[in-house]
DNA sequence: TTAATTGTTATAGTAAGTGTAACATTTTTT
DNA sequence: AAAAAATGTTACACTTACTATAACAATTAA
């Protein structure tokens, strides 16, 4: 039950645009300060465009920008701009076999519920709370 | 970010032991019950074995039988027999790369926060809980 | 028109999960 | 002691998902 590294490359990307918001960097900037490689960077990047949080320019003098403020930007939109499964999801579907009872929908309703609590948790988490907490602990 | 299927395979398994609780029942009687191949039940219950929640006899006459009463029997004891990693898992341990952040440890910390609400809401389900919802269903 | 940039697709490699079979081990029964 | 029946464990093939990267198409500004 394990997740992907896009959300935390995701989150490392959005910090570095958000040191210098609302000013664009391209790419191949966010690629050297944050040591995640280009391609990766504009595929997450590109969701992140679907759901408005940031936006980009092609051509010369283009890159990508946050289209919101740190403060505003939650750790759950990004979560769903990048994954299409729920952050907690087990493969049930399969156990609704010749049996008469519903454990499927038995399940389903325990991992909704949980999701549910995921979310809120995410929700409440901003990019700026993030950057808060780091530069804390960086002054140590 | 998904589970296996484990833990489905593993409550359906538990559940036919806890109809006819305390009795033992043989891998092949509880794959002709469950649709669930022998030799992954074995597997499967040999684990909860290690955790006390079935015990095993081998040899003629031998099988599985429930060590506890269905109603003392949660899915969080369940789930962390059969899996060794947490509920919620997020492969992070890669970010600590060039930078100075420490977000290793911001994501750690909000990971095993939602990792204590969902053992909570999993230690709170039983057996005897699943059983009762599934036959209040069936009467439908 | 050229250069620089994002957008998208393709591909190869790795890791994890799954289902099943085969065989070793243990135990009871005769 | 031998045979039968069961669990315990290992191995293997198959699929799926994830990851990283490269390559190229599309777009834009100078």
């Amino acid at each position: 039950m394990s997740a992907s590294t896009k959300l935390s490359s995701s989150v490392k990307a959005i910090c570095f645009l958000a040191e210098s918001y609302p000013t664009a960097k391209t790419s191949k900037e966010i690629a050297e300060n944050t040591g995640i490689n280009a391609s990766k960077l504009r595929k997450l990047l590109s969701l992140l465009c679907k759901s408005k949080i940031v936006v980009s320019n092609q051509g010369t003098k283009g890159g990508f920008q946050l289209l919101k403020s740190p403060k505003d930007i939650n750790l759950q939109e990004i979560y769903c701009s990048i994954e299409d499964r729920k952050a907690f999801h087990l493969d049930v579907s399969d156990i609704i076999g010749k049996d008469e009872y519903d454990y499927l929908g038995y399940f389903n309703n325990l991992f909704s519920s949980i999701q549910v609590d995921i979310e809120n948790k995410m929700t409440k988490i901003s990019i700026q709370s993030i950057m808060n907490y780091l530069k804390m602990k960086s002054n140590f």
